[in-house]
DNA sequence: GCGATAGTCGTACGTTCGTGCGAATATACG
DNA sequence: CGTATATTCGCACGAACGTACGACTATCGC
């Protein structure tokens, strides 16, 4: 653990606002790992095509977005586990679809806003 | 690399459909980087805190957010550096703030959304 | 100039995460 | 029952990331 080295705020008011207004650490922690799970290109890439597709199987998926299957498996549980897709099974084959109750529009509508911000935004 | 094994697709409409749909390699990096860098709880909570404080040094970050120094630096680096905030020098004191045409409302509005999603949704 | 303070830099460390491989499970078909 | 297919699991590896620590730079006040 690191020592805050400065004994007086150089903006006392400006901190005690910032204290006020800042994110709680369970808002924080929940916030984080949602945008997290979402980082993830694989994932990214499979919530895009789930929202228009509606229900695909793991292979299928593999094949639309050129990964392996264990790509398109591992990405397909860490959605699952985060509630955000569900499964139906049909035979050999595992049909995987957004959850019921997923804010499809919501999500939708600030990813690609959030990708437009990312248009002009960027190193590298 | 992985071989995708199944010769033929389930759905191969549906894979087209999908593979339509997907986000482009490029599309997917970037908002996947953007996403990457809101993933973070300190970076998180330092942008909510400027939205509402306009400006603070480095030093008062930590104070209001109770981290290190080299935390409050380190996440300041990085947010500098995807551009998304700048700074001002004013004698030892190194000030940050949103950067110019910093999409507050819409990245305010995308994550307060996405923190409501988090709500209900989630695992450990 | 000297000492103190704000912040950054270089580096090493520990952790987390996505990947790939081979084996295992589950189901279909004959 | 035996083989083939779809998916998952266990595991190990490597890469990326955030943190802490000490050294370093820059600026202020005396």
């Amino acid at each position: 653990m690191d020592k805050v080295s400065h004994n007086h705020p150089v903006d006392a008011a400006g901190v005690g606002r910032a204290h006020r207004a800042a994110l709680t650490a369970a808002e924080a922690e929940r916030l984080g790992s949602l945008l997290a799970l979402l980082s993830d290109q694989v994932r990214l890439r499979m919530l895009f095509v789930l929202v228009s597709v509606e229900e695909l199987c793991v292979g299928d998926l593999a094949l639309a977005l050129d990964i392996s299957m264990d790509q398109s498996s591992y990405a397909l549980r860490q959605l699952r586990g985060a509630g955000l897709v569900q499964t139906r099974r049909g035979g050999r084959v595992i049909y995987y679809r957004l959850a019921d109750g997923f804010p499809q529009q919501l999500l939708e509508h600030c990813l690609r806003e959030l990708l437009t911000i990312s248009d002009g935004r960027e190193r590298s």
